[in-house]
DNA sequence: AGCTTCATGTAAGTCGTTACATGATTAC
DNA sequence: GTAATCATGTAACGACTTACATGAAGCT
């Protein structure tokens, strides 16, 4: 099966965000907040706004607009096809956590505690996994002097998963 | 300019790691412990090992093996293109520390704390631009509460940041 | 005999990039 | 008036993925 488009599902989230958004505003907020987690050039912006307003995700406003700028708004489907994406499981290999919490606006909302408990499970398996992997490849100081590069990145990839462990727990706490 | 290409590197690297590797054994490479930050399939691999091969940087091994691979060895210009490219200064984007580290076997090699160093200063620099970024967003209670997701990320963000920073100022302090 | 793994390769398709292009508006 | 920014689009290209293909070796 091919791999899952992310594309749409941003520009579906950043127009339900704003409401109303043109195509050179969401090429803008990838240089800004959300350009922290991912990035699209407007050259792929474009044709996908319209690939989503044949699927009927968007339409363009119909209002008349002074500007130059064409906006478009998320229709009906297209806050389905969102709740939709947003209420998969995280996988392991995409990392999509950030990108879908940054969609979600309210503190209440039930899918926020299902993403960060999510979140917590994947790093806590991938927390052992490391760990058992250093066992196993760096038994003795000679393995470590043997390759001490790698040693080096799998103890920041260890103490990596288990920040992001301890701030999810705490962040979990914190929903209560 | 074209984005400059990792790949080559990497099997460089892995090739240098071990003075002799197939493609095949290469492949699996990327199923073990370089995998955690790295991957490539087979399909890529091949074709890649041949282009290398007429660019001088590595040549199959001349004994007759018995076995049906094809075993290759880094070159004397391969093993100066690797130690070049191990000596580029990082990038904010691409994110090669973990992957350069991989490839640095020895615990007092120079390079060691130079890429330390440039990734520590990545890492301030970033720290410091998610830290203003959060205080422009986010001034008050109100302004969290009206995007609750983004506000989270960004406090992680911020996190695995001055986790990256500690660490790799107690990993400098090992190395003196 | 049939299935899995080893081992290498090519082909087709997708996603994303940079570059090419154009026109309107705003700032100096 | 001319340079930068706004605003939208297409084209060419590169990297990577999945699928297609083949043959040998080893296991059950």
């Amino acid at each position: 099966m091919p791999k899952k488009r992310v594309l749409p599902y941003i520009l579906l989230g950043l127009i339900n965000n704003q409401t109303k958004m043109s195509g050179y505003q969401i090429s803008q907020e990838f240089n800004h907040e959300i350009g922290e987690f991912w990035h699209a050039s407007h050259s792929q912006i474009y044709p996908e706004l319209q690939r989503m307003i044949s699927d009927g995700w968007i339409e363009p406003d119909a209002e008349v607009s002074d500007s130059k700028s064409i906006f478009y708004l998320i229709t009906f489907d297209g806050k389905n096809i969102l709740q939709e994406w947003l209420s998969e499981p995280l996988s392991e290999k995409d990392d999509l956590f950030s990108l879908k919490l940054y969609f979600i606006k309210n503190q209440d909302s039930p899918l926020l505690r299902e993403l960060v408990e999510q979140q917590l499970q994947i790093n806590s398996s991938h927390y052992e996994h490391l760990r058992s992997r250093r066992e196993l490849v760096f038994p003795d100081e000679a393995s470590i002097q043997n390759s001490y590069g790698h040693s080096l990145i799998l103890n920041r990839a260890i103490e990596r998963e288990r920040n992001h462990i301890n701030w999810l727990k705490s962040t979990l706490d914190n929903l209560e």
